[in-house]
DNA sequence: TTCTTTGTTGACTAAAATAATCAACATAGT
DNA sequence: ACTATGTTGATTATTTTAGTCAACAAAGAA
């Protein structure tokens, strides 16, 4: 039950080009450099988010990846379907007629309440969401280093951690 | 995201020996050939399981597995986690210093989400959940098939359901 | 006791999936 | 032209999956 490097990586890399839209089309060196992803690899995920209308390339000089979807329309559930393909836990849930026992098997039924929950999670997060997470985290973390660095000048309002 | 055929079988095996249980030990030949599984395979299916004490097996005639537990009493998440290991989509999920990202990483944050999500319905499944479906499942169908051999003779009183 | 039934364990293997790398090529700016 | 960039396909090493097989151990039955 693990989400392979396509699925992680993928999310990351759209992720990436979220925070850094509107400055262009992102070249796909720049996300690998910042996400500690190789290239290689990188050129082959993008293959099916722009195969799925998610993402557009242009070439030559000052070309680049960009997102075809405000993040805020971009669902994980198509992001992961795209680069894992189905999420549930076994294809019976999805094709019963794959196995002879799908009709009376309850084992199947319980995959299809693990599919059900995980997708809950996936179509209720968007690019947008964790594009919000993420500032908030780094401004978190500037918050406290500088908190740090000043001796703890000002502690009265940081807030967000809990 | 798929589950193996570890998780998958080895619960369909747990299922065969509750719905089997009273009448002692339960050789792993009769399991194969109900949920046509290979013997051999159970054979490894079943060494985590005892480990983890679900299951007590019984050498020489007359001998098989037993559950060591009312089937009330095994949550499948205790079943997939010793089958299979940590639900968790990634393992950073579980050990976040395996990646210096980690603190920063807000994918790694809905990983962790989906992770709650999956347990969520693992953890409130039990054994005994499968075996009453199981039984309802069976119940309907011979209620069904009946009804179509008897041309909807008599109707009225199946129960047995619920 | 001896035979048979059953589980136990470890070695082995075929096939598939994973996670890439590399190189040749296409295209668009400069 | 030259360079930066994406595109595609071939190739590969490694790991995981999904088993099989055989030798062995133990317990009941004859």
């Amino acid at each position: 039950m693990k989400l392979s490097t396509k699925g992680r990586y993928g999310t990351r890399m759209l992720l990436d080009l979220a925070l850094h839209s509107g400055e262009g089309p992102v070249p796909l060196k720049d996300i690998a450099r910042r996400q500690e992803i190789s290239q290689s690899y990188l050129e082959h995920l993008i293959t099916p988010l722009m195969a799925g209308g998610l993402v557009r390339s242009t070439r030559g000089a000052r070309g680049g990846v960009s997102l075809l979807k405000h993040p805020r329309d971009i669902k994980l559930s198509e992001v992961i379907q795209l680069l894992e393909g189905s999420i549930a836990p076994v294809d019976c849930v999805n094709h019963p007629k794959i196995c002879h026992r799908s009709q009376l098997c309850v084992t199947r039924d319980v995959w299809g309440e693990m599919k059900k929950a995980i997708n809950g999670v996936l179509e209720t997060t968007t690019l947008q969401d964790l594009v919000k997470w993420q500032k908030q985290k780094e401004a978190a973390r500037r918050g406290s280093e500088s908190l740090h660095l000043r001796e703890a000048a000002s502690l009265s309002n940081e807030g967000g951690d809990q």
